[in-house]
DNA sequence: TTGTATGCGTTATCAT
DNA sequence: ATGATAACGCATACAA
């Protein structure tokens, strides 16, 4: 049980080619049925298992995905659950590097994942990228690609997200309708698409109602909690502070209500606060938090489903981009109106 | 730019056989120092890169690490990022498969990592797995593994874990401390000896302080919030109820919170609560939830250190242990000692 | 129906 | 200092 057995192992009990044995195994053209039937039968009794090892180096692929992504949170390890559940019903192994939100590392891990010589990538960028050199050597290198939730901007190929501008749209509109009258953004890395769409949405909202736009308002923001806790801090002592705020992520949101509590101030009532990701934490903080959720694991599938689809068709995918929707959950932290009618 | 240069390209263009063009790019051996700098250049033009899996199939190995692990959740992901770490900087690979709890997919898991040829493992296991056939059969194929955190009992491997008798008993022996007098614990699922390791601590703290105990108060449970919730209620309506529960896992004792929540009960006065991992949900949620940390970067890093060294080395490792040390951090959720004193 | 020869990209052994 | 050849395990075009 040392060594794994090899076609030529059975081969040579056999007596005949390895050819032969080959053709026997995957029931291809035609093999006398008997010469079949040893092969099987001995290839059962070594228990054979095609070195894969060989299949990759012959065909020149590997049947596996490398996963880029930029933290292993709550959505993000849900999207990653989508992923692995389209992969492995597809046939395909999944790579996951994690860059912890570093360009550096994100590079490193590029090169990591592309030395293994997987197929393809699925990749949602850091916070910190802003140059995407490294994702367009690998187009120049002929791997297929798909985007997805932190898409890379100026990257031509499929992708897959929810609509960010929703999201913030979303968010600020409840914010306003619920009284709020000078909202904050919390607005992640400038780097990010996301970012600057999710604060699109909310300045759209700002714009429908009549609101004006104060650009002390809208804070860039790393994604951690410790950055938007400093962060709110400033806003809060502000001559003119935000009566809301809306954090495009949870853990930010979770930033901004430590920074709040601190200051003895009552949410919903003194002051508002939106998230974004549906975190499981958000139900159990108190108050409990609103927040805009996103079909994580849906998106995970999706881009997955791309990325097959993408390998096994020869059409070109490079503008196809599938959009999903957001959804907001109100919660304590932003219902002033039942708070403040008791 | 369409297809890989390989070493036959640049033999065939230098008009020198292959050997040679291995040779050089290696530096190994004599080469003429002008033969080796021609070739060193037309790589670099060509932007050659060895093939690394025509190199798996020579060497028959990946360098590559598949780690099986049975959700993603906190603690899970901060151990994965310890592997990563310690991986990446030894010059290995990892593919990650998570079971989320099931006993099938860790099979189906196992048997993916196994056909892409990983290097050998490194295992936490699921919740439901009580059979172990599937790793007995990795070692059958003499595949090196590691197993972490939650050993899987009967096998024989290096092992690197945390202490978890001393977990329950450093919980149960504060609970104590604090003035509570009927504890329960919410031990996890049978199968897993780190349950069973954890509820010794209990037992055994109990003992020292002289109280009885109560076979009702150990309760096996899910790694799951709902499950943890459905089994608090269940001890809540008891006639003689738990004033403390210790849930082995920090979601578990979110679940047990709903449940005291729902039941109108006052933490930590009416009932104790402690949980495990130090998630950080613990710090946010009200009252704050008293947990028993443990290292899991630092055991991620250790276990991905033990299996290289194994790789390494040819001595046999099998019976190496490495047991690092849980902490127990003290919130609100069992203070009861300052709340009754106000 | 089966066998022979070749190739995937690289390294190692043995010559020269 | 360099080249020819075989080998890793498998699949396939071509021959028979």
């Amino acid at each position: 049980m040392e060594r794994q057995a090899t076609i030529k192992d059975i081969a040579r009990t056999l007596n005949i080619s390895t050819s032969t044995v080959s053709r026997a195994l995957r029931n291809t053209h035609d093999v006398k049925i008997e010469t079949r039937k040893a092969v099987m039968e001995l290839a059962e009794q070594l228990n054979y298992q095609p070195n894969q090892l060989a299949l990759h180096l012959l065909k020149k692929q590997t049947h596996t995905i490398g996963v880029i992504i930029p933290n292993l949170d709550y959505v993000v390890s849900t999207m990653v659950k989508g992923i692995d559940e389209m992969a492995l019903e597809a046939g395909y192994t999944v790579m996951v590097c994690q860059s912890n939100e570093s360009y550096g590392r994100e590079i490193v891990n590029t090169k990591r994942l592309m030395d293994s010589l997987v197929d393809g990538f699925i990749i949602s960028q850091s916070g910190e990228t802003n140059i995407i050199d490294h994702f367009k050597k690998l187009q120049e290198k002929k791997k297929p690609m798909v985007l997805f939730d932190r898409i890379a901007s100026g990257m031509k190929a499929p992708k897959v997200r929810i609509d960010n501008e929703e999201a913030g749209y979303l968010a600020t509109k409840h914010l306003i309708e619920q009284g709020y009258k000078k909202i904050a953004i919390l607005c992640g890395p400038e780097s990010l698409e996301l970012s600057n769409n999710r604060k699109d949405g909310y300045l759209k909202a700002l714009k429908e109602h009549g609101m004006k736009i104060d650009k002390n308002m809208i804070i860039y923001c790393d994604f951690n909690q410790d950055y938007a806790y400093f962060a709110t801090k400033e806003l809060l002592v502000m001559r003119s502070r935000p009566d809301a705020i809306f954090a495009i992520a949870d853990k930010m949101a979770i930033g901004a209500m430590l920074a709040i509590k601190e200051k003895k101030l009552n949410m919903p009532n003194d002051i508002g606060l939106v998230g974004m990701n549906n975190d499981p934490s958000t139900r159990l903080v108190t108050p409990s938090l609103s927040t805009v959720e996103m079909p994580a694991f849906e998106l995970g599938k999706t881009a997955a489903k791309m990325f097959i689809e993408m390998m096994n068709s020869d059409k070109d995918m490079t503008n196809e981009e599938i959009v999903l929707r957001p959804k907001l959950i109100i919660r304590e932290s932003s219902t002033k109106m039942i708070n403040t009618s008791k």
